[in-house]
DNA sequence: CATGAATGAGTGTTCATTCAT
DNA sequence: TATGAATGAACACTCATTCAT
C-alpha cells in the first residue's frame, strides 16, 4: 500500500518553506536545494509536486494571494464603506511579521515581472483585485458622503494602491527610517485628508 | 603610442549597454555574455573597465543617479516652493522612455537591496537624497503658505516618495492600465489636493 | 530507493583518478574537467563529493599518506631496529609503479606547498610523521650497536629523508639516468655506509 | 631616432623580474600581468623579448643556471680536490637568500618538468652539468686519497645532489624546523663521513 | 512516494596573446 | 620601442533537471 499523502496539504506545506525561503535569500538566494533544505524533504521531491521551479515561484504567489484574500473576506465582513476601505488599506502594509513576509513576496518578484510576462499575470491577480475592491470600497464611502467626491473613486483607489506599494516598499528598504509605527502614522495621515472636507481657495493659482 | 581611449567615456558607454540590459531582461536575465552582446564588445573587455559583475551593477545604478542628480540641478534652477516641488516629483515619474528606463533601474534593484546591505548603500543614495530634497521644498512650500502646513513635511516628503515608488511601479507593472496620462493625471490631483485649503468638517468622526 | 552507491568507495575511486591525472599532466594539467575524463564521470559528479578543486587535491595527497602509513604497518610488523629503518626507507623509494606514483604527487605539491601554508600543513602531516619514524628507528639501531653512535639519531633521520626525497626526484628528473636498480643501488651503499665502523684518521684535517 | 636599448640587458632585467614573481607566488601565481607589474613595464612588452611564456619561463631558468654556472667559476678558481667539491655543494645549498631565491626556482620547475620533455630538457642543463662537476671533483678528491675510494665517484656524485636536493628542499619546506644552521650542520656532518676512514667491521651482517 | 546520483548547460572570471597606435 | 585595448578560450563552479532505484 502506498503511503497516503494529502498532495494539496504537502503543497502548501512545501510553498510555505518557499516563502521562508524567499524573504530570507531573495529571488536571487532562492535555489532549489535552499528550498529542499527548508523544507526538511530532498531536492526530488518537489518535482513530484511541481513541474518546474517556475512554477514553484509562482504557486507560492498564488498561494500567498489567496491567503490574503480570505484574510479580507475575514475583516472585511460586516464592515461597509470608508471603515471597509480603511481595514483593507490597513491590511495591505507590512505592519506585523505576516504581512511584512507577504510583501517582500511582492516585491521579489517585480524584478522578473518587468520582463516576464506570464509572470506578470500571476502577478496581476492581486493587484487588479484589490485595485477593484479599493475602487468599489472607495466609490461606496463617497455615496456614504464618507468621503470626498471630487477626484472619481478608481483615482482614489490607484492612489491608495500606489501608496500601499510604495510606503511598504521603503519600510522594507529603510527598516530604521521607517518604522513601523511611522508607517501607521503615515497612512493614518492620509485617511484624514481624505474625509477632511475641503473648500477651494481662489487665490491660488496652479502651475 | 597606444589606442587611445577615453576611459571614463568607455566606461560610460558600457553601463549604458548595461541600463538597456537591465531594462530588457531583468536583473536576473543581465549576465556578462548579454551585456559584451549589447555592446558590440566582446566580454573580457568589461574586465578592463570593471572589477567585477557587482562593480558593474552598482555602478550602472549609480551613473543613473548621477545623471539623475544633474537633472534635477537643471530643471530646479530659478524655481523655488512648490514650483520646484512639482517639478521635482514630477522629474521622478517614468513620463518619457528615459524616465522609464531610469525607474526599471531602481526596481530591478529593490529585490536584491532587502536581502544586501551592501546594495541597500548604494541605492540609499538616490532614496535619502531625494526624500531630503522633497522634505526641504516641501517646507519651503509651506512657510510660502503655497500647501497646507497642518502635516510635517516631513510627511509630505515620505507620502510623495511613496506615491513616486507607488505609481511607477503600477505603471511598468500593468502599462495598459496606467498609462503615462493616467500617472500624469492622477500626480496633478495629489497636487491639487495639497494646494487646496481644508476645513475641518465637525461632523465626521475618525475611527 | 535511491541507487545505492557507498561514498567512501566512490571517492576513492575517484581520488584515484586524480592521482592518475596529477602524475601524468602535473599539477598544472590537472583540471576538473581532466579528472572528470578520467573517471568516465561527468565533471559535475565531482561536486557531490567534493567541495572544491582544492579539496579535490588535497584529498588526493591524505588519500596517499593514508595508503603509504597502511603498507608501513604492514612491512614494518615485526621488524626492529637497522633492519625497519632500512624497510622503511626502501619503501618509500620509487621502485615501483605505484610508489612512483606516490613520488609525483609529493613533488607535484612542492610547489604551492612553498607559497601556501594551508597546503603545507596537509603535506607535512607526511613529512614530520616520516621524519619523526625514521628518527625513533634509527635511535633503536644505535641503541642496539647496529649503526654508528656518532651523531645524533635526528641527524641520521634528516639526512635519510633528504636522500629519499632528493633521489627520488632524480628518478623521475631523469630516469634514463637514474634507473630503479641504480637508486637500489645507491641507496644500498648508503646503507652499508651506516653499518660500517668508522675509525677517526687524525692526519686529515677538516676545513 | 629609435630609443637604443641593450636588448641582453633589458632581457636579464626582465628575467630578474621573473625571478621575484616567482619566489614569491610560485609558478601557479606567476602571471604575464604579475610579471609586468613586476618589472614596472607594462604587459605587452615582453612579447618583444620573448616569444611565449613557456619562453620567459625557460629563460628565466637559464638565467639562473648560468649564473650560478658563472659564480661556480669564481667560487672554485684554485681550489682541487676535496676542498673544491666541499665548496661546489656549499654553493648550491639556500644558505643565504640569493641561493634560496634560486633553490625556489628549481623546486618551482619540478612539478611540470615531470610532465614536459621540453622543460626537462632545460632543467637537465643545471642537474647533469652539477651533477658531472660533483663526479669530476669527487674523483680527483679520491685520486688525492681525501675521500674513500670504496665507491665509484660517480655515486658520491649522484648521492650528493641528492641530499642537496633533498635538504635544500626541507628547508625551504619546513623553514622552522631546518634552520639554515641545522642545513650547514647536516652537510658539515656528510663532509665529515666522507673524510673519516671507515674500517669494516666483522661482527655486523648485512641484511 | 521519495531519494540522491548524475548530468550538462550556463555562470563569472582569469589570462595569454594579438595588434593598432 | 612600448602601450594597453581587445580578444576568446579555458577555468572552477552552480544549479535545475532527469531518472534508476
Amino acid at each position: 500500500m502506498p503511503k497516503v499523502v494529502d498532495h494539496l496539504e504537502r503543497r502548501e506545506e512545501l510553498l510555505e518553506a518557499v516563502w521562508r525561503v524567499l524573504a530570507r535569500d531573495g529571488l536571487h538566494g532562492t535555489t532549489i536545494r535552499a528550498i529542499a533544505n527548508e523544507t526538511g524533504w530532498s531536492a526530488g521531491v518537489l518535482a513530484h509536486y511541481f513541474t518546474d521551479k517556475e512554477d514553484i515561484l509562482i504557486s507560492a504567489l498564488r498561494l500567498s494571494h489567496t491567503r490574503i484574500a480570505a484574510r479580507w473576506e475575514e475583516k472585511l465582513a460586516g464592515l461597509e464603506g470608508f471603515a471597509a476601505l480603511r481595514e483593507l488599506v490597513l491590511d495591505n502594509l507590512p505592519l506585523d511579521d505576516e504581512r511584512e513576509l507577504e510583501t517582500k513576496l511582492e516585491i521579489i518578484y517585480w524584478d522578473r515581472a518587468i520582463a516576464s510576462s506570464e509572470l506578470r499575470k500571476a502577478l496581476s491577480r492581486r493587484g487588479p483585485t484589490l485595485l477593484e475592491r479599493l475602487d468599489k470600497l472607495a466609490a461606496e464611502a463617497q455615496a456614504r458622503g464618507e468621503i470626498s467626491s471630487r477626484e472619481p473613486s478608481a483615482d482614489v483607489a490607484q492612489r491608495l494602491l500606489g501608496l500601499i506599494d510604495g510606503l511598504s516598499l521603503r519600510r522594507l528598504l529603510e527598516p530604521r527610517r521607517v518604522t513601523r509605527a511611522r508607517l501607521a502614522t503615515l497612512i493614518e495621515q492620509e485617511f484624514r485628508r481624505m474625509t477632511t472636507p475641503t473648500e477651494v481657495r481662489t487665490n491660488v493659482e496652479h502651475v
